[in-house]
DNA sequence: CATAAATTTGACTCTTGAGTCAAATTTATT
DNA sequence: AATAAATTTGACTCAAGAGTCAAATTTATG
């Protein structure tokens, strides 16, 4: 490549990552102050656009709303799928998967938003397939870690419910802004989920 | 008192019984379906009378959140009040605390809504206080649980932010109409939340 | 610089749902 | 039955916010 030639201007490129920002605007926005609280105005000013501007990126709020699930579940799969499973026995894997979870949520702007009885009834059953697939597979990651003798018994689901809640309740209350360090929360989050479920 | 003396009818009673049972209601649907996206019209239809009619025992929609939420402390208040700590080391007062809790989000209609940014700032406020108050009555116990060598060393917030927050999203994904008991939640939740703590 | 496509804008429309009001109806009591 | 208060109602008003459109402006490139 010649450093002289100037990348060509890549109009797709150019909308995509804008369209990405407004998503991701908008998505820090939800979760500051929740879907119905923010308008299509607000996210457009805090762009420094207008909103038929907006409305030139994305199709309508609840696609953006859609998009956000979709980018925190994209996520989730991503560390799901990019761990190596085999080195481990299952807590010590789980715990592993965990801090990254956390590591999610606080460190990068992704968040799982609750809103979901807001999308329309197609995009709403999407989304929630994304999130029992991915409760599933948690589900069954604690099965075998039971099966090879590092979890404790009992309902998986259960098990699952409430490490997976005090994930998730993070976005209503941790502040990127804040005084806590993600990665101190990862820390200790990680070491109550697994002395939680150890055997 | 002479059983043939009927009663005396009376009327504040009748009001504020058919209130409560307007704000018991109106939560359940806020919780199932959140509260934006909950209106005044299908809150009424459900107790099968008509907007005006409902407006005579609320003043607004946002008084009936507000209630809401202000039931749910009243009722962790009175759990956290009636519960004699003294015989107790710390993580085993701490752990009763928690099943009641769960069972007071499983059993009870009584939920912890996340929608407090549909509030004014003064009831904002005024619920956040709430909130606090009772979390920084558990971050205490958590430090006399550290005190008396019952709960593990380490920030006493992270600690409760933890498993309040596996407490609080119960909401999200309960379902009194659900497979899976109260009881049993209650049970499993207590034994994680203690485990995640203890020495 | 001319052009054609991409981007942005001001000024709308339309729907939904909160909240109101005067009038009708029900209810406990005399 | 008559009455006065409590309760309920049909038929509104009003505001906020989503979404649109034709026209103006900017931008990368020949």
């Amino acid at each position: 490549m010649d450093a002289r030639v100037k990348a060509p201007f890549d109009r797709e490129k150019q909308f995509a990552s804008k369209r990405r920002a407004v998503i991701r605007s908008a998505g820090q926005a939800f979760r500051r102050r929740g879907y119905h609280n923010t308008s299509m105005i607000q996210i457009a000013k805090t762009l420094d656009l207008t909103k038929p501007a907006l409305y030139y990126y994305v199709k309508n709020k609840e696609e953006v709303l859609f998009e956000c699930h979709l980018i925190a579940y994209d996520a989730m799969d991503e560390i799901l799928n990019t761990k190596p499973e085999a080195t481990h026995n299952g807590l010590d894997y789980l715990e592993a998967l965990y801090v990254e979870f956390v590591g999610l949520l606080t460190e990068s702007g992704v968040s799982v938003l609750t809103d979901v009885d807001s999308l329309t009834e197609s995009n709403k059953s999407s989304v929630l397939e994304r999130r029992n697939k991915i409760e599933r597979k948690i589900i069954q990651l604690v099965k075998s870690g039971q099966k090879d003798g590092s979890i404790r018994k009992g309902d998986p689901r259960l098990i699952v419910f409430f490490f997976m809640g005090a994930l998730n309740w993070l976005n209503a209350w941790y502040d990127a802004s804040g005084r806590i360090a993600g990665e101190d929360i990862a820390k200790s989050f990680g070491q109550q989920m697994r002395a939680g479920i150890a055997v």
